[in-house]
RNA sequence: GGCCAGGUAGCUCAGUUGGUAGAGCAGAGGACUGAAAAUCCUCGUGUCGGCGGUUCGAUUCCGUCCCUGGCCA
């Protein structure tokens, strides 16, 4: 494809060549940090389309509650990995990964600026740091190990997990339902150990030139105070409604990722008739303040990135100036 | 005003036959390899409502006062 002189795609082209990678720019923060709207606001004065990295907002019929930007205000960016699933299909982290990366690789080939935006730390992890060739899920094998859990106990499941794979039963607690499976899963799937497997992918290079920035509140009684009247927002603008239409569809239940999500898990239960309306909405706030400190959890061990208060002054051109001198644009 | 039941951690409550107390929730920190908005780990000093009394020792027993809820006037 060609690139013509005195475009912004042939000076993004021409300055590449000094990068020794294509640029990219990612933005992570929890939620309720404003990350949306800015980098919406970044994509435009970069010529930027973004990639959504956030496990919910691939879900279609989930907007309310993902806090997903209206077309109206995403204002002509192209928004990625958004309304790409059914709510009774399973994402997982590997899917992200691969299609995250195509899509680097078509924006940057489009001359434009691949632009990074969620507050899903493990899919952001598993991008720049690189992920193990592990078989995909397997719902047969999972559905065996949950029998044999019923039976026998997860503890037992552990028990078990020690004898094929020390290294793996001693970094999983034997009380972690989620990965005891897993790990049982890869196993049996292929035989290898799954601590095998971890120790074959050490660290594929993340081929892109990142800018990483970090946008939260300054403090946590003002996330706390944003992640409430965020979700009392959210119910003033239909959410019951909008769990209510995936309830009623019938093929949906609560042990699908898509309705564990925070707010819709609350929302869920309410309509199911296990919680008042009072104990859903500070249910869901509760979870949503603990979803938050997890993340937090992960951006502090990202100590290379810059951190930015959501209330800054002057947000904008701080980290547009921040973008422009990393990725040399 | 009288009677009854309570006042113990930010909240809901256990408990101590007298040796100054512990659960759940909340909160904080951490882990994290195809469910990740998931899953899991660690962290509990607080005038035991106030003031007196009895006692070597009172949060516990006694008296009194205050507060809350219920019932009766």
């Amino acid at each position: 494809m060609g690139v013509e002189p005195g475009t912004l795609a042939f000076e993004q082209t021409a300055f590449v060549s000094r990068l020794a990678h294509p640029p990219a720019l990612a933005l992570l923060g929890p939620t309720a940090s404003g990350k949306t709207r800015l980098a919406i606001e970044l994509a435009l004065a970069l010529n930027g389309e973004i990639i959504s990295v956030d496990s919910g907002m691939v879900y279609r019929g989930m907007d309310i509650g993902t806090a997903k930007p209206s077309l109206a205000e995403r204002r002509g960016v192209p928004h990625h990995l958004v309304d790409i699933l059914d709510p009774s299909e399973i994402f997982s982290t590997g899917q992200f990964r691969a299609r995250a990366l195509a899509l680097l690789a078509e924006i940057t080939a489009r001359g434009r600026l691949p632009v990074l935006v969620g507050g899903t730390m493990l899919y952001f992890h598993a991008l720049f740091h690189g992920l193990a060739e592990l078989p995909e899920r397997n719902p047969v094998v999972r559905r065996q190990i949950e029998a044999e859990a019923r039976a026998r106990g997860w503890a037992a499941l552990h028990a078990e997990l020690e004898r094929v794979d020390p290294q793996a039963a001693a970094r999983i607690h034997p009380t972690d339902p989620q990965r005891i499976q897993r790990a049982l899963e890869v196993y049996r799937l292929s035989g290898v150990p799954l601590s095998r497997w971890w120790a074959r992918a050490e660290g594929d290079a993340f081929p892109f030139e990142v800018c990483r920035v970090i946008l939260a509140p300054a403090n946590r009684e003002v996330l706390h105070e944003r992640i409430r009247t965020r979700f009392l927002d959210m119910l003033a603008q239909g959410l019951v409604d909008e769990v209510r239409a995936l309830y009623t569809r019938g093929d949906l239940d609560s042990s699908l990722p898509s309705i564990r999500a925070v707010g819709y898990r609350q929302v869920w239960a309410y309509l199911a008739g296990e919680y008042s309306y009072e104990e859903m909405v500070e249910c869901a706030i509760i979870a949503t303040r603990q979803f938050a400190k997890r993340q937090y959890t992960w951006l502090r061990r990202e100590q290379d990135a810059p951190w930015y208060a959501s209330e800054t002054p002057d947000l904008l051109p701080r980290v547009l100036a921040e973008a422009r001198s990393r990725l040399r644009l």
